[in-house]
DNA sequence: CGATGTTGTCATTGC
DNA sequence: AGGCAATGACAACAT
C-alpha cells in the first residue's frame, strides 16, 4: 500500500505539474509541508517517539543518502520538492501566477461550506482540470474588477489560460512571513524548504514577468493569517510593496495586479466568513468549548500552550485545496483511489474544526473515491486503529482532535501518539457525562464510531486484524464499518464502558491517567483494562519505532557497505594503475640503462655488457656504473632452503 | 499453500 | 517503586 501511496503522491505531484502547465496553481507544496509539519515537532516533543526520528531524517537530508524505503513520506517529500523544483526551473513565463486557481479554492470552500460540495458538480461531465478552469472563469467573472482584462493580461504574461500577476506574490509573501513566524526552529529540511519559499518569493516580486512560480493557494494564506493572527496591516504592507514593484511594469499588468490585490483584500476580509479554521471566528467557540470541556476533567498541567488552531489549521487548510483538486480530478483518474494518509488526517482536522461548514465539502471530496481504495490506503498503517487512518471516522482522532495534525505515522516512527496530542486542549479528556453527551448526541467531531449506537451496546467482539483498520467513509458507511474497524482495545473499552478512547488512554499524561483511574469510580476490571490499553498502546508505538529504527540501521549499514565497497573498488583501480605505471617506468629505466651502457666502454674498449653492469643513482645525484651482483646469494639461499626442507622431511 | 512481510502483543531489561 | 522506552520473540494476519 505504500506503493499506492507513493503513486498517489507522485501522481499528485505530476498532476500539479500538469495543472501548472495549463495555468492552474495547486499548492501541493504547502500541502506536503503541512503534512510533514510534524517534523518540526519531532524536535520539540518530549515523546521518545519523536526523539527517535531525527537521525535518519537528518541523514537522509544532509548526506544525500537515499531515502529509507520504510520512510516513504520522506521519499514523497523529497520527490515532491524535486519535481516541483524541476517544474519551477523550466521557466517561469510558462507558469503564470494563477489568481483563478486559488480564487476557486476560496470560493469553493466558502460555497461548499454553505451549499455542499461543489467540487463534484462538474466532475460528472468533465475532468477536474476543466471543471476547475470553468469554475475559475466563472468566479473571475463574478468579481467586479476581474474578468476580461485579467485574461487579456495573462495572455501577455504567459501561456496560461487566464492568469493574473501579483496575487501569487502576495500570497507567497504572506506565506513566507507566516512560515517565518510559524517555524522558528524547524528541521533542516523544512528550514530549507522555507528558505526556498522565501527565495522564490523574492524572485517572484522582482520578476513580475515571471509570476507563476509556486504560489500557495490563498486559502492557505488566509487561514494561516487567521491562525497566526497576522494583521491585515502586514498584508497591506505587502500589497503596497508589490504595487511598488509593479509600478514599473506595463499598465495592463499593473491593472491586473491591482485587481488581484483587491481580490486579495477581499479575501482577507472574507476570511472571517470562511471561518472554518481553528483560529477563525467561526470556530472559536468550538475551540473554547473544547478547551472548557477538557479542563473539566484535566488539570491540564502538562499541556503545553501550543495553539491547537495552528496545528489544526496548518494541516487542514492545505488539505482543503488539495481536496478540492483531488475531489474533482481523482474521481476520473487512477489516482483517485490513492489518497494519502495525510489527507485523512486533515479530513479529521477539518471535521473537527469546521465540521459544520467543511463536512459536506469533505464528503464531496471523498464521494468519488472508492471506499475499498480508502481502506487499502490505510491498510498498512501501523496505527490505523487510532491514528492516521482514523480520519473523520476515527474515534480517537476525533476526540483527540489535535493528534492528526501532528501525526505522521511513517514519519520517523510511530509518532501517532504525539506529544502534540497532550499539548492540545481538544477533547483529550472530557468528563464522563460530558463525553457521552457530546459524542452521542452531537456529531460535531465526526465521531462516527462513538456517535453510533453501537457504542452503547457492547459490541460483538470479532478480533480480527482487519478490524483494526479504519476507513474514512461517510456517516452511514462509517457506522456500518464501525464495529468491524475498531481495534480490539477499542472494542474492549466499549464493552467495558470505558469513556475514553484508546488514543486518550494512551496519550494522556500519567498523572492524568492516574487521576482518571482514581476519580471515575472504575471497577477493578475497568482499571485493569485501562492499564492494559495504555500499556499496549504505548508498546505498540514503541514496537513501531523500534522496527523503524532497525530498518534504518539496516539501511544505514547497507549504505555503509556500498560506500566501502565503492571505496575498495576505487583503491583497487588505483593500485592497478599504479602497478602499470611502475612497470612502464621500470621498462623505461631498463631501456635507458641499456642505452647508456651501450655507449660506455670498459678498459679493453669493449661496450659494457648490460647483463653484467647496471647504473645506480646515488643520493647526491651522481650516476655510477656498478657490476651486477650475481644472484649467487639468492641461489645459495635457495639451496639452503631446499636443504632445510629436505631436513624437515627427513 | 507455503514463503514472506506486517503488525500487535507479551516478556524482559534497563533507565 | 513505578513508569516507560527498547527490544526480542511470538502469533495472527496479509500479500
Amino acid at each position: 500500500m505504500q506503493i499506492a501511496k507513493k503513486y498517489f503522491t507522485e501522481g499528485l505531484i505530476q498532476l500539479t505539474i500538469l495543472l501548472s502547465l495549463i495555468g492552474v496553481r495547486v499548492d501541493i507544496d504547502s500541502y506536503l509541508s503541512g503534512y510533514y509539519s510534524p517534523l518540526i515537532e519531532i524536535n520539540l516533543g518530549p515523546s521518545s517517539a519523536y526523539t527517535q526520528t531525527p537521525f535518519h531524517n537528518l541523514r537522509d537530508t544532509l548526506d544525500g543518502y537515499s531515502v529509507h524505503p520504510k520512510c516513504p513520506e520522506l521519499d514523497y517529500f523529497f520527490a515532491s520538492r524535486r519535481l516541483l523544483d524541476e517544474v519551477r526551473t523550466l521557466g517561469s513565463p510558462r507558469f503564470p501566477t494563477q489568481l483563478n486557481a486559488w480564487l476557486v479554492h476560496q470560493v469553493s470552500a466558502a460555497e461548499e461550506a454553505d451549499d455542499g460540495p461543489s467540487t463534484s458538480n462538474n466532475s460528472d461531465t468533465s475532468p477536474g482540470l476543466e471543471s476547475r478552469g470553468d469554475e475559475a472563469r466563472d468566479d473571475s467573472e463574478h468579481l467586479p474588477d476581474s474578468g476580461q482584462e485579467v485574461c487579456q493580461t495573462t495572455s501577455e504574461l504567459g501561456r496560461g489560460p487566464c492568469t493574473a500577476g501579483a496575487c501569487g506574490f502576495l500570497k507567497e509573501e504572506d506565506e513566507a512571513k507566516v512560515k517565518e513566524e510559524e517555524e522558528p526552529a524547524p528541521l533542516t529540511q523544512l528550514a530549507h524548504s522555507s528558505t526556498l519559499e522565501q527565495e522564490s518569493l523574492l524572485e517572484g516580486i522582482t520578476a513580475l514577468s515571471n509570476p507563476a512560480e509556486h504560489h500557495p493557494p490563498a486559502i492557505d494564506i488566509e487561514n494561516w493569517n487567521n491562525l497566526l493572527s497576522l494583521s491585515v496591516t502586514d498584508l497591506e504592507e505587502l500589497d503596497s510593496l508589490v504595487t511598488e514593484r509593479l509600478s514599473d511594469l506595463e499598465p495592463d499588468i499593473t491593472t491586473a495586479i491591482s485587481q488581484d490585490v483587491s481580490l486579495h483584500d477581499a479575501m482577507v476580509t472574507g476570511a472571517g466568513v470562511f471561518g472554518v479554521t481553528s483560529e477563525g471566528v467561526g470556530s472559536r467557540p468550538v475551540a473554547q468549548q473544547q478547551r472548557t470541556l477538557f479542563r473539566l476533567e484535566s488539570t491540564g498541567s502538562s499541556h503545553s500552550d501550543a495553539s491547537p488552531g495552528m496545528a489544526v489549521g496548518l494541516a487542514a487548510l492545505p488539505f482543503a485545496s488539495v481536496c478540492n483538486l483531488t475531489g474533482n480530478v481523482l474521481q476520473h483518474s487512477a489516482l483517485g483511489g490513492c489518497l494519502d494518509e495525510a489527507v485523512f488526517d486533515q479530513i479529521n482536522q477539518l471535521g473537527l474544526e469546521g465540521l459544520d461548514t467543511m463536512d459536506t465539502q469533505l464528503m464531496g471530496c471523498l464521494e468519488g473515491i472508492d471506499p475499498q481504495v480508502l481502506e487499502d490506503l490505510d491498510s498498512d498503517s501501523g496505527l490505523s486503529l487510532e491514528s492516521s487512518s482514523g480520519g473523520p471516522v476515527s474515534p480517537g482522532s476525533s476526540e483527540m482532535s489535535s493528534s492528526s495534525s501532528s501525526y505522521c505515522e511513517d514519519e520517523g516512527g510511530a509518532t501517532g501518539y504525539s506529544s502534540e496530542v497532550d499539548s492540545l486542549p481538544s477533547k483529550g479528556l472530557v468528563d464522563h457525562s460530558t463525553w457521552s453527551h457530546i459524542d452521542q448526541s452531537e456529531s460535531v467531531w465526526h465521531d462516527h464510531s462513538y456517535s453510533s449506537p453501537a457504542f452503547l451496546d457492547p459490541p460483538s467482539v470479532t478480533l480480527s486484524h482487519k478490524g483494526i483498520k479504519e476507513e474514512p467513509l461517510s456517516d452511514d458507511e462509517g457506522q456500518q464499518f464501525d464495529q468491524r474497524d475498531m481495534s480490539r482495545d477499542e472494542m474492549r473499552a466499549r464493552a467495558m464502558y470505558i469513556p475514553f478512547s484508546v488514543l486518550q488512554i494512551v496519550n494522556m499524561p500519567v498523572e492524568e491517567f492516574l487521576e482518571v483511574l482514581e476519580g471515575h469510580g472504575f471497577s477493578p476490571e475497568q482499571v485493569t483494562l485501562l492499564r492494559d490499553i495504555r500499556r499496549r498502546g504505548k508498546n505498540k508505538l514503541a514496537a513501531q519505532n523500534c522496527r523503524k529504527r532497525k530498518l534504518d540501521a539496516i539501511t544505514g549499514l547497507q549504505e555503509e557497505v556500498e560506500r566501502l565497497r565503492a571505496q575498495r573498488d576505487r583503491l583497487l583501480r588505483e593500485k592497478q594503475l599504479t602497478a602499470k605505471t611502475m612497470g612502464a617506468v621500470g621498462q623505461q629505466i631498463k631501456q635507458l640503462t641499456r642505452d647508456v651502457l651501450a655507449r660506455l666502454r670498459d678498459d679493453s674498449g669493449q661496450p659494457l655488457n648490460p647483463e653484467r653492469f647496471t647504473l645506480q643513482c646515488g643520493a647526491n645525484g651522481r650516476v655510477v656504473v656498478q657490476p651486477v651482483r650475481r644472484p649467487a646469494v639468492s641461489t645459495s639461499a635457495r639451496n639452503k632452503t631446499d636443504k632445510r626442507k629436505k631436513e624437515k622431511k627427513q
